[in-house]
DNA sequence: CGCAGTTATCTCGATATCAAGATACTTGAT
DNA sequence: ATCAAGTATCTTGATATCGAGATAACTGCG
């Protein structure tokens, strides 16, 4: 296979390949393609946010709070499972949150255990606009790619996705 | 779009469009499921080198040694570049690699500033088979992909990685 | 030769994360 | 009504990361 490598993981490839060709290094190609992808997605992420006095992980709370509708509420189980992160890492941000005037915390009335968050309208103002600077670069990234080959990127991921998120 | 979502992100994206529909949210479909799926493979792979004793940073370390070749001997500025970290991690990193008698730190004969890093023997068995079980995990992930589409998927993924490494 | 600029690595302080366990409340079976 | 099991959130301690700056050595120009 590529006998001209044109990225880092083709070169990656081949270096194992080398060295140990009893292996099958094939999954590679994808598997360490979507990682560090991820990885400079995360970067661009960032510089995005920056402007607007944003944090990632600030993001990744607020857009879930913010896509949940008026009245913008979720309880802190809920924004785990949103998150991907534990419930210890979303006290955290949460009280952090709370902190920078961006999200309330108050009690939930039905279950005196609970906690609910709701975003302020200033965490809503600036989660928007967020959002829609983010989405303006992210195009500009997939604009290489023809919408047909987006739609069946989208496909194919789906299926690899599939059996972490049933 | 998607009448019938099949997946979370899938939810996300419809949840967006119910809120804003003045926006154009299509670029999640790919990008958000890029920062999922790297995030399921980053707790699978975990997993896979936990049976081994060894964390997932350890391995993007000796892995970067082990393809390198014998004598398996990188600089930690090359293992920074390798592994996509900063210089002040990478330190910290080759010294608990260092404590443990996987790698070996010693002086570069051509250069007094630097520093050259090695591949212990033990370093090298336990990278090797911890390699071997990721791979194999990750076949079967991807088995739910005919050949064809596997390389279709290499294709797409490498274009949209080419801005980000030239 | 000698100094300015560059390069390689390391140090340090701040921060975000996780895992495990603690606490408080709810639910359902008896 | 009571209690065991389950659920929601928070606390704590350890850890890995980053960013900025410090140190030391190399390089090349005048």
């Amino acid at each position: 296979m590529s006998a001209t490598p044109t990225d880092d993981v083709d070169r990656i490839v081949d270096a194992w390949r080398r060295e140990r060709p009893d292996l099958d290094v094939a999954p590679l190609h994808i598997l360490s393609r979507v990682s560090r992808l991820a990885r400079h997605l995360d970067r661009d992420r960032r510089s995005a946010f920056a402007e607007h006095g944003l944090e990632g992980w600030e993001f990744d709370v607020l857009s879930a709070l913010r896509r949940a509708g008026a009245p913008y509420e979720l309880s802190p189980g809920q924004l785990v499972t949103e998150t991907l992160v534990t419930s210890g890492t979303m006290t955290n941000r949460v009280d952090r949150l709370a902190a920078r005037g961006l999200v309330g915390r108050g009690p939930d009335p039905s279950d005196r255990r609970g906690v609910k968050v709701t975003l302020t309208r200033e965490g809503r103002t600036v989660v928007d606009s967020a959002m829609a600077d983010l989405l303006a670069r992210e195009r500009i990234l997939l604009a290489r790619l023809p919408r047909s080959e987006q739609d069946h990127l989208t496909d194919l991921l789906r299926r690899l996705l599939s059996p972490f998120e049933p």
